[in-house]
DNA sequence: TCATCTTATTTAACATGTTAATTATTGTGA
DNA sequence: TCACAATAATTAACATGTTAAATAAGATGA
């Protein structure tokens, strides 16, 4: 018997695509009158939630690469949403930390952000929603042995 | 009580970006020396499995936005994976079709795809496999009402 | 039939994803 | 202390994601 792949209906990526952007909606839609980007506002949540970071933590949590973590502080600091510092014992480390200005956009969102995030959890229900997180992070290589 | 955001180590969309990416980098991996994307992947499944497509239908079962599958269908007509042809009638309309070379590709990997693909569903179990597909098609705003 | 609306697609502009190469700094051993 | 390996971050190059504007072709009604 040749192996098959399923059909693209039932494709794992793509059911994760579509499942992203229909989460992603309603929050690029959120965050749209900002002019910042998803993932400026994922920088901004874990800044907001851990404190200065190291640049490879901060990538790390926000689950962005390092290339383009490198150019969305370039535009976070011009936008004065971020500072860069360098670490004095090594300098080839930097530390990032949220200013003022950032954490407004954070406090200015995070009811609608909530609610958001309630609607969700809601269209699936509280037990299927965590079983939903679980599956999900069983997929992920970084939480796995 | 103020509302809160889950912390972004429980954070949806994180998670199903982590998600993708443990799903992904396998088969990345497998495409590596083909010298095509993720993206160009999913075209070729597309084709292969529902024959020539119009533009738009296409640009839905592939999960792509417009604009990127106009540079992607560029892309690989260079390539000659695929090939274009316009409405006699609607001369708006394209209809887009695979070639032997792109259904090659699409055989000459099917069996290390679906060994992929069988590794996730050993992960999870049967059942919370379909079960992860059924959530996550409920997230999908395609899908729902 | 002509102005106009609609639809299909492309182009433009900017941001991010991805891999590889490069730079800057630090650590190490002869 | 000097060549060299290792680490942190950036840069480069190309592809895609995203939104808005532009183009092209077809449909519609006065």
């Amino acid at each position: 018997m040749p192996p098959r792949l399923p059909s693209t209906s039932r494709s794992l990526p793509i059911a994760l695509i579509r499942a992203r952007e229909g989460v992603m909606a309603p929050i690029r839609d959120m965050l749209a009158d900002t002019g910042i980007t998803e993932q400026q506002w994922r920088v901004l949540r874990v800044l907001s939630e851990y404190g200065p970071l190291d640049t490879s933590t901060l990538a790390d949590r926000a689950s962005l690469l390092f290339p383009s973590l490198t150019r969305i502080a370039t535009t976070m600091r011009e936008k004065g949403l971020i500072t860069q510092t360098r670490d004095s014992d090594d300098r080839r480390r930097q530390f990032i930390q949220i200013t003022d200005a950032g954490q407004k956009i954070i406090d200015d969102h995070t009811a609608q952000a909530a609610r958001i995030v309630a609607g969700f959890r809601e269209t699936l229900g509280d037990a299927q929603y965590e079983t939903l997180l679980d599956l999900l992070a069983r997929l992920d290589p970084g939480a796995r042995g």
